[in-house]
Parts: structure tokens; C-alpha cells; sequence
RNA sequence: CGGGGUAUGGCGCAGUUUGGCAGCGCGUCCGCUUUGGGAGCGGAAGGCCCCCGGUUCAAAUCCGGGUACCCCGACCA
């Protein structure tokens, strides 16, 4: 099919609109592919709508070689399946909700695995239909507390999402393997550049879990690689157990007055100060940390949980909520101190002195009963510096193991460039991604809530094991963009590209448009996509400036080498242009587009 | 949820300080010229100046209230 630009539905905007701030957004608005509607809402024209299904072409012909069958579910479902997971409080303000006339309560799916675990519930009862391997692509819903970045984080996207329904462990293990395999060939044809890392579940619930990440700067996830080869999400991130604590006499904790010190650094700046080290200065590694912040369960109950990390490192909050799944964590408010008044701003430690000892102040031990966790470094046997819950007052010398305990450890320290990987292969470097997708396995969460047992060869009800795994279909569109892009505009990998070649009738003459014409019509029936700027009303500059900014790859001039009988032929990414007899054109572009 | 900013023709913006005919560039339409890097001249269409209320002879502009959108942040003990 020929695209003509004389009366395509397209209009590029010669000044960037702007409330487009990244790449990607900018330039599917300026070149005519997306526009807004709402917030996180888009519309795609003609030209964006031809990638937005070239993507899924791509992944429906791999999810099809790779043995999935495509099935299609509303977006609007009924409340019940959500109810029976615990989601439909789970999400909380992250689904749109809305009753129909009777008053039924439903909402707009924000992922399916109820609804593919009940129509597999509904139909299969036997090992003998397993393994299975269901997809579908659909718009998604979730009301996101600030979407941004266009088409990046919006609040309707386009998801595929497939899950697979196994009798036990190993299976599951073998679906998911297939599906990462079948991921690696749809992101190689995408042309994306990607990495793979190891995640934490979320809010899907569930064990082992890897994210497909497109390298960006714009990407809203942060992401650590070793040398030796270990990548995850920062949030996956395991701190390596620092090596055994040389065994020092530590003197008998003591609670010293420090007035004025409820920061990390006027606490230091004082212990220099006041108490010097004979061996070295004081650092805020030396401190004891104790953050505390709200954990609010999907059911609504809040409670406080203190976090006690080396002072030079702050909470990653992200990497908090993580370890916390399903919690939500909320800021410590100044209402919260108030109704916890054993918690002294600035002031929080483990342990407290009332009797001259030390003895628990934090924990499940304490009276109190706050919830206390530990960064993995302080080990026993580590000696800090912290607060004493009493204003102005600090501990020194506390040991971890002989003064005080925790409830356990917690993944919550930010990562830095440099940590010790957990590979032992190096220092870890930092780089930031797009998450475009996602595979884990489920195990029998929703089966179990949703009751999907079969029976197996003994005659056992059994119940399936799942895996779930997704692709931002929308999203892989604005990664390509955000990856491929340059000055001047997008640049399509072709399989994606909305044509193959773009025609530019440049000039005047009506022999311009003659050849261009035939030279259109004679790709076409060759079977090439063409995009043929025909408009007669237009300067070359502005066909020029606009095969740029489209981003078709290979830009085909049909203008004053006419005269010489050649037209040039120029890819889009590098520039490069080559002269070509008009004799050979086709066979040229042919060979070209089928490389 | 907190902070900052914005709201004027399809897009980008000026005008608001100091109240007095609603403007500019791009785009669109008509005519003529032009056509290898975002053309020229002449003419034209297109506006609830975010909404509600107030002050005033007079409000895009001042006052009060509201709404929407954009960006940043979300713990720093």
C-alpha cells in the first residue's frame, strides 16, 4: 500500500509542544504519530498506529512460534475475580473503579491473571491439558499517581500479557524459560537495545522474576551491572554479607550528651568534637541510622516500622516498598510522633539505658513492639554510634548482637556505583532503564485463590502452577523512540518503521512527480511499504525536514538527478546517500528492505 | 500528598506590573510569484482571554473562590 502525504492524516508541528519534555514524547507528537487526550491518555494517528501494530506483529508471531494462543478479555470486568485475589483492596487507588446502573461494582483490568486463571478453570481439569500457554494484547488501566513522559508511563496502555498453566515446578520452569527465549527474539527484532535483570515481583505477587530493561536515560528504573555479569533492578539488589567483624574489645556502651545533634552531620561534627577517636576521625559510617516511616497494609492498618541503616547511607524508598510487598510505605508524620511518643525525632536508637544497661528499646522485645529491621551491614559484632531516645543524647559503642537485636534484616539502603556486587566480580555500575518486560513465576498464588486445581495421573486434585509475563506494547514504542532517535527526529529500525521507504518528490517539474509516481507504484507491487511524499504545494525543505522527522529508514530523493537518469538513496540513521540509476531503483530497494 | 509553574485562535507565545479597540510568529484559506533544506507579496477566516463571583464608567489585566494542566519532590532521622 502506497501512504500519500497529500492527503494523509498528518500534521508535524515545526516548534516542539511543551508539555513534552522527554525525547520520545516530543517527537511522536512533533512528527504526528501520537496526541494527547488527557492526562496519560493518547490518541494514535495513522502513521503511530501503523508501529504501534508492526510491535505487535512482532510479538504475536513469536508468542505464536514459541506455542501461546492468542484469546482477547474485556477491559471491563466485574469486581468478584479481583475480590477473591484480595486485589480489588490491593491495588488501592491504582485501578479505575465505576458501577454500572444496578449499582454493580466493576473496574477496568490493570493486568488478568484472575480472568485467565478462571477461564482455564472454567474449561481444563486434567494434567493431561497441561502445559498451556494463553495470551492476549490489551488495553490496560491504572489510574498511576502521575503519569508522565508520554506514552512512556500513561494511564491506557497497550499490554500483552500471557500466562502459563503448569502441573508442577519443573514445567513452570520450562514455560518460563520459553518465554524469555521467545522475549529475546521479539526485543532482537524490535531492535532494541536491551538488558536483562533480576526483579522483584511486585505487586503480582510471586517468586523467581526478570525484567527486560531498554537502556535510556529517561527510563524510570534504575538498574546495577557487575563485570562479572550480575544485573538487577536496584530494587532486586542483594547486599553481599560484609566479611566476619574482627573480634575487638569494645568498651561497655555509654550515653553521652550531645545537644543539638539531630542529623547525621551535626552528630559527627560534635563526636569530633567532643569525643575524638584516637585511631581516626569519626564518619558518618560509624553512625547508626534508625529511619521510621508508616507501613500501610492493603487492608488500611498502619503501623510504624524502624529501619536502622549506616548513617552515610540513606533509604532507597523504593527498595523499601519492594521488601515490604503488598505494605505501601508512607512518611513518618508529625501526627505519627505525636501518637508514639517512645519515638524521639532525630533522637531513635535500638537500645535504651533506663537502668544504666543496655536493653531493648526496638523490636518485637521492646515494650513498645515497633518493628525493627537492619540494613545487612550492620552484622554482629559492629560498633555505632546512635540515638538514645532521649533528646539530645546519643550511644556510643554499641554492638550489634550485645546490645541490642533487630526483627530481622531489610534490603532498604540505597545502591551506590561502586558497592561490592553480590557476584563478588566488582564494583557495581549504575544505569538507568525502561522497564518493557517483564516474566515471573507466579507459582500457585492465583490458582489457589481462584481454586484451579486438575486432577493428575494418580487421580490427585493438584493444584496449577502459573507464570505471568508481560510487554509494554505502547511503551516498547517510545523505548525504540527514546533509543533510536536523533537531532533531527525518529529513526525507525525497519521492521517497526511505519514504511520502508519514503518517497520525496523534490522540486517542481511534472517529470519529478512522474517518476516518483511510477517509481511508487513499482515498490508497491514489489511488496515494499511505501510512504510518498507526492504534495505539490510544498517546498523540498519542508518534505526534507519532515522525511526526517518521520523517520521512515531509507529516504528515497526522486528530483534533479532525474537529468543524469538517478535518484539518491539515503539511510535515514547514518546518512549516507548513494546515487542510484533510476533503471535499477527497484531492484535496488527491494534488496535493500528484504536485508 | 507537598513544592513550584502555567491557563489568551489549531500550535508556540506577548500583553497582566501601571484597567481603556485582543496582538505577534507558525499553521489554515484565496490570488499571484516561487520550488534541492522549514519561500515572497497581497488579501482573508478563526477568540467564552480556564470557570464562578466581586470591584469599576470600563477587567485578559485588580480582588475572592474554584477547576484543569505541566514540572519537581516524596524518608534525610
Amino acid at each position: 500500500m502506497i501512504l500519500r502525504m497529500s492527503t494523509l492524516f498528518l500534521r508535524t508541528l515545526r516548534e516542539d509542544p511543551v508539555d513534552a519534555e522527554v525525547p520520545s514524547h516530543r517527537l511522536l507528537v512533533r512528527a504526528g504519530y501520537i496526541r494527547r487526550v488527557a492526562p496519560g491518555i493518547f490518541s494514535w494517528l495513522p502513521l503511530g498506529y501503523r508501529v504501534l501494530r508492526n510491535v505487535e506483529r512482532v510479538i504475536r508471531e513469536e508468542m505464536d512460534r514459541s506455542g501461546g494462543q492468542e484469546v482477547h478479555f474485556p477491559a471491563l470486568i466485574p469486581r468478584e475475580p479481583y475480590e477473591a485475589t484480595g486485589r480489588w483492596t490491593e491495588y488501592g487507588d491504582g485501578i479505575f473503579r465505576l458501577r454500572d446502573r444496578k449499582d454493580g461494582d466493576y473496574l477496568l483490568g490493570p493486568t488478568h491473571e484472575e480472568l485467565f486463571t478462571l477461564l482455564v478453570k472454567d474449561l481444563y481439569s486434567s494434567y493431561k491439558d497441561l502445559p498451556l500457554s494463553l495470551y492476549q494484547i490489551q488495553t490496560k488501566y491504572r489510574d498511576e499517581a502521575r503519569p508522565r513522559a508520554g506514552i512512556l508511563r500513561g494511564r491506557e496502555f497497550v499490554m500483552k500479557d500471557s500466562y502459563s498453566f503448569d502441573l508442577d515446578d519443573a514445567g513452570q520452569q520450562r514455560s518460563y524459560e520459553k518465554h524469555r527465549q521467545a522475549y529475546i527474539r521479539i526485543f532482537d527484532r524490535l531492535g532494541l537495545d536491551y538488558v536483562i535483570v533480576a526483579a522483584t515481583s511486585g505487586a503480582m505477587g510471586g517468586s523467581a522474576s526478570e525484567e527486560f530493561l531498554a537502556p535510556a536515560e529517561t527510563g524510570e528504573d534504575t538498574f546495577v551491572r557487575s563485570p562479572g555479569g550480575y544485573a538487577a533492578n536496584v530494587e532486586a539488589v542483594v547486599t553481599p554479607a560484609p566479611g566476619p567483624v574482627a573480634s575487638v574489645d569494645v568498651p561497655a556502651a555509654h550515653v553521652e550528651d550531645t545537644p543539638d545533634t539531630p542529623t547525621i552531620e551535626t552528630l559527627v561534627a560534635l563526636a569530633n568534637d567532643r569525643f575524638p577517636r584516637p585511631d581516626r576521625r569519626w564518619n558518618a559510617g560509624d553512625t547508626l541510622k534508625n529511619v521510621v516511616v508508616t507501613l500501610r497494609q492493603p487492608d488500611g492498618t498502619r503501623t510504624p516500622l524502624v529501619v536502622g541503616i549506616p548513617g552515610d547511607r540513606e533509604v532507597d524508598l523504593r527498595r523499601l516498598e519492594a521488601a515490604v510487598q503488598p505494605a505501601e510505605v508512607e512518611p513518618f508524620t508529625d501526627a505519627d510522633f505525636a501518637s508514639n511518643p517512645t519515638l524521639v525525632r532525630g533522637y531513635i536508637g535500638p537500645a535504651s539505658f533506663e537502668t544504666g544497661e543496655a536493653s531493648q528499646y526496638l523490636g518485637a522485645e521492646a515494650t513498645a513492639k515497633i518493628r525493627y529491621l537492619l540494613d545487612p551491614r550492620v552484622v554482629e559484632g559492629t560498633r555505632w554510634i546512635t540515638g538514645a531516645n532521649a533528646p539530645g543524647r546519643h550511644v556510643f559503642d554499641l554492638v550489634a548482637g550485645r546490645d541490642f537485636t533487630a526483627d530481622g534484616t531489610v534490603e532498604a539502603a540505597e545502591v551506590r556505583a561502586g558497592d561490592p556486587a553480590p557476584d563478588g566480580s566488582g564494583p557495581l555500575e549504575l544505569a538507568r532503564g525502561i522497564e518493557i518486560g517483564h516474566i515471573f513465576q507466579l507459582g500457585r498464588k492465583y490458582a489457589e485463590a481462584l481454586d484451579l486445581k486438575v486432577l493428575d495421573e494418580t487421580g490427585t486434585l493438584v493444584t496449577v502452577t502459573m507464570g505471568s509475563y508481560g510487554i509494554g506494547v505502547s511503551r516498547a514504542v517510545a523505548a525504540i523512540a527514546e533509543q533510536t532517535h536523533d537531532d533531527a527526529g525518529l529513526v525507525w529500525p525497519r521492521e517497526v518503521a511505519p514504511a520502508d521507504v519514503q518517497i520525496v518528490a523534490a522540486g517542481r517539474d511534472d517529470a519529478v512527480f512522474q517518476a516518483a509516481d511510477r517509481l511508487a507504484s513499482d515498490l508497491d507491487e514489489a511488496g515494499i511499504r511505501v510512504l510518498y511524499d507526492d504534495r505539490r504545494n510544498v517546498s523540498t525543505g519542508v518534505k526534507f525536514a519532515d522525511s526526517e522527522l518521520i523517520g521512515v529508514p531509507t529516504i528515497v530523493i526522486v528530483g534533479r538527478g532525474l537529468g543524469e537518469g538517478t535518484i539518491e538513496v539515503k539511510d535515514r540513521r547514518s546518512g549516507e546517500r548513494v546515487h542510484v540509476p533510476v533503471t535499477d531503483a527497484v531492484v535496488h530497494l527491494v534488496e535493500l528492505c528484504r536485508r
